[in-house]
DNA sequence: TTGACTTCATTGCATATGCAATGATTATGC
DNA sequence: GCATAATCATTGCATATGCAATGAAGTCAA
């Protein structure tokens, strides 16, 4: 029962903690503005930031697919794509190729609230370029050595 | 309803996301660890490393001081707390001087934790280094610069 | 063709979360 | 000294989440 001394560690200097508080602290600024203003959530966004890339190959667009690109989890993708359906920004159909598919697509309204919603997200990318200044390369460098594998 | 071209926008190039995506991966390996073989979440781990530090002032340790300090809402703290307590890891006491406060500090059993915890964690900040090597100054850099302000 | 296996998307369920409201205690102004 | 305001921790509640299970559709081999 000798209090044994335990191993110094800093959280504060712990790689993963402070990518989560970065990434909290980024995502949150923007989602605060996303949520007050259109009602949209972060899975929400995703999904409708994929769909608003036309330039990607084939275009399935299934749920599938963006669970792959977008790293989340496919019960997610499905309720936000439900939602966003219930709110008339995508349309959902089915494939008619693979029935086991289902065609994502922006609906007018949908493209509409993108072309508010993506400047946004640009003009944020680029505060955040400016805030960082140099360091922002080597921030680049790093998230890509992670994400490579 | 002419399809006016949306602003073309690379969600894989946009930092927010590119942090989110990169805390995620980083904090699941270690905290399945965790889950798996101590059957602690991520928020409680945070709660016990914060206790885990003896050198760190004139030592508090409310709920409050590590909702500061931790980067968590106070009711996740709180909640994480209760768990800890109830698994026997920490203990709970009425500050003396002010009876608002609540005193957190870890049970013999929970020092035996992290006695175990700790080093898996130092291991794993030093696998990441070691797989970004020269990449990882910059990442500091930039997280810095983030998290600065 | 049939039957076993795979792939997709959704849903059920238990748990986790954020936020506001509450209760308890202390600080402050008059 | 007393009423009001501020601080701290917890809890209620609605929503979000992860994971497993389900159901529907397609593939493959014999």
């Amino acid at each position: 029962m000798t209090t044994r001394p335990l191993p110094d560690f800093d959280l504060m200097r712990f790689t993963p903690y402070r990518l989560a508080v970065a990434a909290e602290r980024t995502s949150e600024e923007l989602a605060r503005q996303y949520r007050k203003r259109f009602g949209i959530s972060i899975p929400e966004w995703r999904v409708l930031v994929h769909l608003a890339r036309p330039t990607d190959g084939a275009r399935t667009v299934s749920v599938r697919d963006i669970e792959a690109r977008v790293a989340m989890e496919k019960s997610k993708v499905s309720r936000a794509a439900s939602r966003l359906e219930a709110a008339g920004l995508i349309a959902k159909t089915v494939e008619a190729g693979d029935r086991r598919l289902v065609r994502l697509a922006l609906t007018d309204a949908g493209r509409a609230l993108m072309a508010e919603l993506l400047p946004l997200a640009l003009a944020y990318q680029r505060e955040i370029e400016a805030r960082l200044a140099e360091a922002f390369a080597g921030l680049e460098a790093g998230l890509e050595a992670l994400l490579r594998e």
